[in-house]
DNA sequence: AATAGTGGTTCCCGTTACTGGAAGGTCAAG
DNA sequence: CTTGACCTTCCAGTAACGGGAACCACTATT
């Protein structure tokens, strides 16, 4: 298989799949043109990678999801470890934004939003953040 | 007044005002000696930028509500239409991440972690994804 | 055979908002 | 006079690609 058929395939982009060959996450054969040729493992390895990534892992998040992927001998404890502390860094991510969220929600229904300069918002931001 | 004052005030590192002053968000004078000078309304802008980051704005939106702060003949409005639309930015990101947040709940959940090879989490990572 | 069009290839720059570190000038204190 | 804290500039690196240039390969048509 050529890039473009496991772009397809996989539904990253070919530029993203170079990408991952040059970082070493997946080693494509390359045919006599110099193209890359996909075999079925490496699809199925940036299927993998993109469903991981869609899930908020890190590359290196990644990396070692597909060592322990294929490491046959592996615990399921260090799988589910990463992914806990995964979950507890998208935990920590919505307890900022939900806060963020909270603060200006407020303002924006404090502000008229009319063409009068008066504006709570900007007031607000002038403020020196406590803590 | 020095950067490490200011930077004591306004929370925020050196190197942070530094660039801030190389974007273009601050124009502190200088000192005989080669020092940045800073006055009260370079302090304040800092404590602007600080708190309007704080609060996820990016460094774009931080310089359009500046240049909206210092607008006396500014319309509340444009305040608010800006707010609002990085409102609705958090909320997609906050859908995001708890659908995120949803589908790994459930693999761990399902996950023994224990010391067994057998992972429902790296099963599913290894399905297409559905779409 | 020439040409056009599509799809590969590499390489390099740009993105966001800084952070780390090196090399060196300045200032106050002992 | 030296030490140490503080300041300066400049350069490189981060995460995860995306855009675009310049160029080669393959297929189909004229």
């Amino acid at each position: 298989m050529n890039i473009g058929q496991v772009s397809d395939f996989s539904g990253l982009p070919a530029k993203t799949i170079r990408y991952y060959e040059e970082i070493g996450l997946i080693a494509p054969m390359r045919g006599e043109n110099g193209y890359r040729a996909f075999r079925d493992t490496d699809l199925h390895k940036l299927t993998f990678l993109a469903r991981a990534r869609s899930l908020g892992f890190t590359i290196d998040d990644c990396r070692s999801l597909m060592a322990l992927y294929e490491d046959q001998s592996r615990a399921s404890a260090d799988v589910k470890k990463l992914v806990t502390q995964h979950l507890q860094n998208i935990d920590q991510k919505l307890e900022e934004l939900t806060q963020m969220r909270q603060t200006l929600s407020h303002l924006v229904d404090a502000c008229a939003g009319d063409d009068r300069p008066e504006c709570p918002i900007l007031k607000d931001l002038s403020k020196k953040t406590i803590g």
